[in-house]
RNA sequence: GGGUUCAUAGCUCAGCCGGUUCAGAGCACCUGCCUUACAAGCAGGGGGUCACAGGUUCGAAUCCUGUUGAACCCA
């Protein structure tokens, strides 16, 4: 047959991607096995891959393929998230390109425009993913705002409602002015070194006296909202004002002095000033002093009428900053202005800087719900890899903040509250409007409300809540036939699916995300199974550009996965990525990896292209034969035996490296070439067959990591009409250590002579003959001698002395090897000195035993393996040293003749 | 400001519930080789006082304390 010397893998890769797509060969429906479910992180439906998707699909798929091989129902559910902020920004630039303004437009002509753009785009990245090889189920492609998942969603919003744990409440929340939008906590971001921002020093009159005080400000816009001055209680300087009023500046407000140890004494003045609606640090002072509250911000960042000045009415807040910095000067009231930097919250998704805002939302109460989600982390029910994270999930678990779930927005699950009346109790929540409005007519006591006469909530819900419930109803966890309304529970036993398929396995994601998502996503489980939803979590580091740079789209650093893919081959890019990626630790890629897996690929193909190239001869087995054969077995066994134990572990990069040093190292370049006929003689049927066997256990083994070329492998070697996906993963047999470091001592001898013969330039065609002490005549016994004749071009080994006096000699696995030489070309003083370190060496080797063994509190105290372990190191550098003593006087005696 | 994690070859990392040559791997580097599977290759080699300073121990990269430096999360 004719291979190909160079492995292409782009035709071969295509060919795959259809024939699986074709044959829905990654389809899984429910059967007797056991199941093995992973749920993919779904993208932003609107989004495109990117080398944190390419990373974070390859180890699912990594552990679906391997899953699968091992005789599990492997089932990988793909599907796209909404993405409620991100997607409206994107369909408003969208709509603003084309002259339009979003708010020109009726909420459902908005949404027909949002889901034409889903609908264009919507599909992109899951066809990427198959770009990837990515083996999902894509017949179960779910998206968060299907029919029915749109129905969970509110579903579960009305449940929770009625159980208590949805309420309705004014609260500090972080405003995006420019969205129009509240946002979570999540939501917000600070840049790293903080922002440029000036201090102002303003003076604060004390009522009824000429003194002031002075309070320094980086938001003078917000004095006008000031409701008390604060200091700590402790502050010598300020105790005796405690109770006391100030004037506002401008406005001339009378303000308390209250004592707060909230107030840091060193920072500032030690002062500070009170404006519960606009901070959160303020308004939680508020809470405790019962402060009134003054928001003098409309929602778009202007200020409104209860600023009290009508010249700043309708102005930006940043202008009224300006502006003010010249009234208060006017006023003679600004003491200085200072220049310092802060961490300033922005928007992730407009960067406007977000507003601390009151406002009324509406909120999950999280800390009832919470309550058993710690647990199950704590216990081990579910475990985080790596499981340093779960100090970081303790910490955010034992300080949960109510969740606000409102977004004022369109795109997304309409938050099902509908009002009746103006009141702010006049509302009820239900599924349907007709619900509603039997609800509505009960709790307003009017029986003749109509349908027209509610109003539904405006807002729509954070995409958290609704790809919380990810993990059950991409099985239909929510649907009708089984969803109890009675218990607010799934009844799992009603669904077949999902008691199929759920909890699922691993859930693979980003660390940034552990808390947004796979928190609430525990949370979610708990709350309507009782019952976890995966039991790992793997959690992947971020991609970042050899400089450490996180990859992103503003600096242009992140290279084009599909082109990636195209230049060096899926499989290539596939291992690529994982070289160097442990769990939880960030990734430094370089393409300089793609290259390594894509000289992987091609190192893979030769070897095939060789056996492939053997034609066997009907002989028993040479002895080389059986030494390689019987060396290779246990060591397939050894190392199938460590790669299974790491993914145990969910250290694939370890797993994949292992391997890789397995096929490159182990096969390749030990067992192929011991094991290689010589010139003119052929394989025989036995070694052939073994050697094949050894190969496909190895093309299965790399399967999860390599599916195109190891799928072409496999078909080519016509063995088996399975896919290889469905063959099952190799088990190890018993490894016999001995047979291990049998080999082990050979292979150093055989790279003992080859740089013995690289530094003497003996030409590698020239078959040598080295002598050896007859005490060491053993090591021609063994069965592993001829890997040491073949490899190292030996002619024979010799047990006794050369004819020569003139010799070269080396150490190999604490055996001497003589090679005798031409007598003149001999510089016996350089092979004198060679000698006399390496003699050295070894004294010193032998001191540092010494003093472990004539110690004789380690004696006592070290166990009986370390203890017999330094004795062996003794009784062999005494022997090494005698061997080198002798050798040594020989050749000074030549020397001075 | 609070919390977490980390500091081992030029780079990325293993090892770290103390003891399998005072340390391994991959990449990079250097030296030979176009050896009839593979130059996207083969063979060989150099390179680390395990951040610094103390302490515990017969014995520490591995445990404890401090110092310095870095990263991440939260406020």
């Amino acid at each position: 047959m004719h291979i190909p010397t160079k492995y292409s893998p782009a035709e071969i890769e295509r060919r795959w991607r259809q024939f699986w797509q074709e044959n829905d060969s990654f389809a899984s429906t429910p059967d007797e096995r056991p199941s093995y479910t992973i749920v993919i992180p779904p993208p932003n439906v609107t989004g495109v891959l990117h080398m944190g998707h390419m990373l974070n699909n390859t180890i699912q798929d990594v552990f679906v393929r391997r899953a699968r091989m091992r005789g599990f129902n492997a089932c990988w559910v793909p599907g796209t998230d909404h993405a409620s902020i991100a997607t409206e920004a994107k369909v408003v630039a969208m709509l603003r390109e084309k002259g339009i303004s979003k708010h020109q437009l009726t909420r459902d002509e908005f949404l027909s425009h949002a889901f034409e753009w889903k609908d264009k785009y919507g599909g992109i990245i899951l066809e990427q993913l198959k770009l990837l090889g990515a083996s999902c189920d894509w017949k179960r492609t779910t998206f968060t705002m299907d029919d029915h998942y749109y129905r969970a969603v509110i579903r579960v919003f009305v449940d929770l409602y009625h159980k208590g744990y949805i309420y309705r409440g004014l609260r500090m929340i972080n405003w995006d002015c420019e969205a129009r939008t509240a946002l979570s906590n999540e939501e917000v971001n600070y840049s790293e070194e903080g922002e440029q921002v000036t201090f102002y020093y303003v003076k604060y009159p004390i009522k009824g006296s000429e003194q002031h005080l002075t309070i320094a400000t980086v938001r003078p816009e917000t004095i006008m909202g000031d409701v008390a001055v604060a200091v700590n209680p402790t502050d010598e300087r300020y105790a005796h004002l405690i109770g006391q009023k100030v004037i506002v500046p401008l406005i001339g407000r009378e303000i308390p002095i209250i004592a707060d140890e909230y107030v840091e004494k060193d920072f500032g003045t030690g002062c500070l000033k009170v404006t519960p609606a606009h901070d959160p640090n303020d308004y939680e002072i508020g809470l405790r002093h019962n402060l009134p509250i003054v928001d003098i911000l409309n929602d778009d960042g202007t200020l409104n009428a209860l600023c009290e000045i009508p010249e700043f009415v309708g102005l930006d807040r940043f202008k009224v900053r300006a502006l003010m910095k010249d009234k208060l000067q006017q006023a003679g009231l600004l003491v200085k202005t200072e220049e310092t930097t802060t961490r300033i919250g922005r928007s992730e998704r407009t960067n406007s800087v977000v507003e601390p805002r009151l406002s009324l939302q509406w909120f999950i109460r999280m800390k009832e719900i919470s309550s058993r989600a710690l647990q199950v982390v704590e216990n081990g029910d579910i475990q985080l890899h790596p499981p340093k994270f779960i100090n970081t999930y303790r910490h955010w678990m034992e300080n949960v903040k109510d969740w606000c779930i409102s977004r004022q927005l369109w795109w997304g699950h309409r938050i099902p509250a509908y009002y009746y009346g103006p009141g702010q109790d006049d509302f009820v929540v239900a599924e349907t409007l007709e619900e509603a409005l039997q609800l509505a007519r009960k709790k307003s006591g009017n029986p003749y409300l109509q349908a027209n006469d509610l109003t539904q909530d405006p807002d729509v819900l954070d995409t958290w809540a609704s790809s919380w419930l990810w993990p059950l109803q991409v099985f239909g966890g929510f649907n009708d036939d089984c969803f109890d309304h009675q218990t607010g529970k799934i009844n799992l036993s009603k669904n077949k699916e999902l008691s199929y398929y759920y909890p699922t396995e691993v859930l693979v994601t980003a660390p940034e995300i552990l808390f947004f998502w796979v928190a609430r996503m525990i949370i979610a489980g708990l709350e309507y199974t009782d019952t976890i939803p995966f039991r790992h979590v793997y959690l992947t580091g971020i991609v970042r550009d050899n400089l450490g740079r996180k990859m992103s789209k503003s600096l242009g650093n992140s290279p084009d996965p599909e082109l990636l893919m195209e230049r060096y081959g899926t499989d290539a890019v596939r291992v690529g990525m994982l070289f160097s990626s442990p769990a939880g630790n960030d990734l430094l890629f370089d393409e300089k990896l793609c290259e390594q897996g894509r000289n992987f690929a091609n190192k893979i193909w030769n070897a095939f292209r060789l056996i492939s190239s053997w034609t066997p001869a009907d002989q028993p087995m040479r002895d080389y034969e059986a030494a390689a054969t019987h060396w290779f077995s246990h060591q397939l066994s050894h190392s199938i035996a460590q790669i299974d134990d790491s993914f145990e572990k969910f250290r694939i990069s370890e797993a994949l490296l292992t391997l890789y040093e397995l096929i490159w190292d182990k096969f390749c370049s030990w067992y192929l070439e011991w094991i290689k006929p010589p010139h003119g003689q052929q394989i025989s049927v036995e070694a052939l067959h073994f050697t094949e066997s050894y190969f496909f256990q190895l093309m299965r083994l790399l399967h999860p990591f390599m599916p195109f070329i190891t799928e072409e492998i496999h078909r080519l070697s016509n063995r088996d009409t399975r896919l290889i996906m469905q063959t099952p993963w190799p088990q190890p047999k018993e490894a016999d250590a001995q047979v291990l470091a049998d080999f082990q001592r050979y292979a150093e001898m055989v790279s003992a002579v080859r740089n013995f013969r690289n530094t003497e330039q003996i030409h590698p065609k020239e078959k040598i003959t080295l002598h050896i002490h007859p005490s060491h005549e053993h090591i021609l016994r063994h069965p592993f001698l001829n890997l040491l004749t073949k490899l190292a071009g030996l002619h024979s080994i010799l047990t006794t002395p050369p004819t020569t006096t003139a010799t070269k000699t080396f150490l190999a696995a604490g055996i001497e090897f003589l090679y005798p030489i031409d007598e003149a070309s001999v510089d016996l003083s350089q092979e004198i000195e060679k000698i006399q370190q390496e003699l050295d060496y070894t004294r010193g080797f032998l001191d540092a035993v010494l003093r472990k063994v004539n110690n004789p509190k380690f004696m006592e105290n070290a166990p009986e393996k370390v203890r017999e372990l330094e004795l062996k190191k003794k009784s062999d550098a005494e022997a090494k040293i005698e061997t080198l003593t002798r050798r040594l006087n020989q050749l000074t005696k030549l020397n001075t003749q």
